[in-house]
DNA sequence: CTAATGTATATAGTTACTATATAGTCAAGG
DNA sequence: CCTTGACTATATAGTAACTATATACATTAG
């Protein structure tokens, strides 16, 4: 609609309407992507304002990730048919990414929630809650194995978490089994996990749980992790409680959030048999 | 959860776990923004599976659109409520950028529609059609605006377009008054205007059109527009129609789609009043 | 024991700008 | 007419975040 393409702009004028910087339209110009309708004896640039149509193309085209030579080569053989094709191309790559991005607001929003809570933790307390269901996406047993074994497990892990999108942003627990516990064997985890606020169906290796525990923190690296235990057993014989199935442990703060290993949180969550 | 930090990566290993060139961790390491936990006597690099962590965070960080740079600052002062913060800003940071990805999945939509539609056109036609209400955004009065002003305008307009998120991925079309028509200025717009489909509430320059039309299409650059209007005045005519207030104008094929001026394609859309 | 594969460093190339240095151009005010 | 300030141009270098390549040394499998 722009038939009144008498008033041409220069280098400058036309930036300011396609707000980027000058230099960006001389690129343009010299890697043959939007070259000026016109130059003149003293080779200044002279754009129309028909001319703001193609660069808004280029924009969208830019905004869904395309680069500069693709865009170029699309140029190169424009017709209706190609730009549909394009478009629908676009369509899907954007679709994927805004679900990309979606994924990580969940996350982040965990994160939030996560830190919040641990901020009004008190990490010397030892408490006895009662844990609604909850349901988890374990990784296959790991008890007794190599440390290759464990490695490669967790790789694994990892892989499958990243692969059927099962990142929820919460922090990958361990499970250990009563009777490791009961050895002294406090890392000899049977499972990994991930809590799944929103499991999907057909996922295999879910598993709810529920149930009342004793719930304490441990500050420091791993090596210590004995004496946390001891006190939290002492707690739990006072009450006159039996050590239940299974203990959880999982990071409240790890690398992430503090420099040096001996400020790490570990939450422990021993599961327990009330009165018998 | 890694208790078992006895097994070392090579960085090739780590970088299989990590799923990115083996380069970009000897990269990460010496800007120091993560570098393995050991090196052998051999400045082989050693990482631990504990490392993972850290890294995936670096990949949130850099999926929300982080420069490495920053990542790092953050990394230097780390604290929970450093990354609570953080976390706020990027919660912000992403919301915004998923509203931006779902206005361009809608823009290409649009584009497919019209472009769909287009095919399926036969520029020859010449129909006459009651079109729907439809809203549009319209731009400040440009009738009779010198070169200068009309240029200002249309920059203006595309501005306001930018500012208020009102580019719908319809086009940019222009309405002429039935005066101006009559005396053969089929450039002498009096508004710009773009097509909500989605109208917003409290935005002004809003204006619902509907009635019967005459449709027709012109083929090429707009010298020889004059002979495409006397077409549809002659169907006008034939039919006993008078022309009614305004003629809308805009681009079915344009500088996007055609390589070539003389293959651009104008729909025109002229303003009936049936029987009278 | 060799060949293949792995590691390292150093350096150059990539994309899409962005900044800077130098020189020529133009319009307004004195 | 001249100067001043704001513009234009080109050429070159810098930037981020890799990525590729060349060269040399190390490890491992057959």
């Amino acid at each position: 609609m722009f038939n009144k393409n008498v008033k041409y702009f220069t280098t400058g004028e036309f930036a300011k309407i396609c707000k980027v910087n000058k230099q960006t339209l001389i690129y343009y110009d010299q890697i043959g992507l939007l070259s000026p309708i016109m130059k003149d004896s003293k080779d200044y640039r002279y754009y129309s304002i028909a001319q703001y149509e193609f660069f808004s193309v280029i924009e969208l085209l830019k905004a869904v990730g395309m680069s500069l030579k693709d865009i170029q080569k699309y140029m190169a053989e424009k017709s209706p048919e190609n730009f549909l094709d394009l478009m629908y191309q676009q369509k899907e790559i954007v679709a994927k990414k805004r679900r990309e991005l979606e994924m990580i607001e969940s996350i982040i929003d965990v994160k939030i929630d996560l830190t919040e809570e641990a901020l009004h933790l008190d990490f010397d307390s030892v408490t006895i809650e009662h844990l609604p269901e909850a349901t988890l996406y374990l990784s296959k047993n790991i008890e007794d194995s190599t440390e290759e074994q464990f490695t490669k497990a967790v790789s694994d892990f990892i892989d499958e978490l990243d692969r059927s999108q099962l990142d929820t942003g919460y922090p990958i627990g361990g499970i250990t089994r009563r009777e490791q516990i009961l050895a002294g064997n406090y890392d000899n985890y049977s499972f990994l996990y991930i809590e799944q606020p929103h499991p999907r169906e057909g996922q295999p290796y879910f598993e709810a749980i529920e149930g009342d525990f004793i719930v304490g923190y441990h500050i420091g690296t791993s090596s210590t992790l004995g004496e946390t235990y001891e006190r939290l057993f002492k707690v739990m014989r006072e009450k006159g409680f039996a050590l239940g199935r299974y203990v959880y442990e999982e990071y409240i703060y790890d690398a992430v959030i503090k420099n040096r290993e001996e400020d790490y949180v570990t939450k422990i969550m021993i599961e327990i048999e009330k009165g018998c």
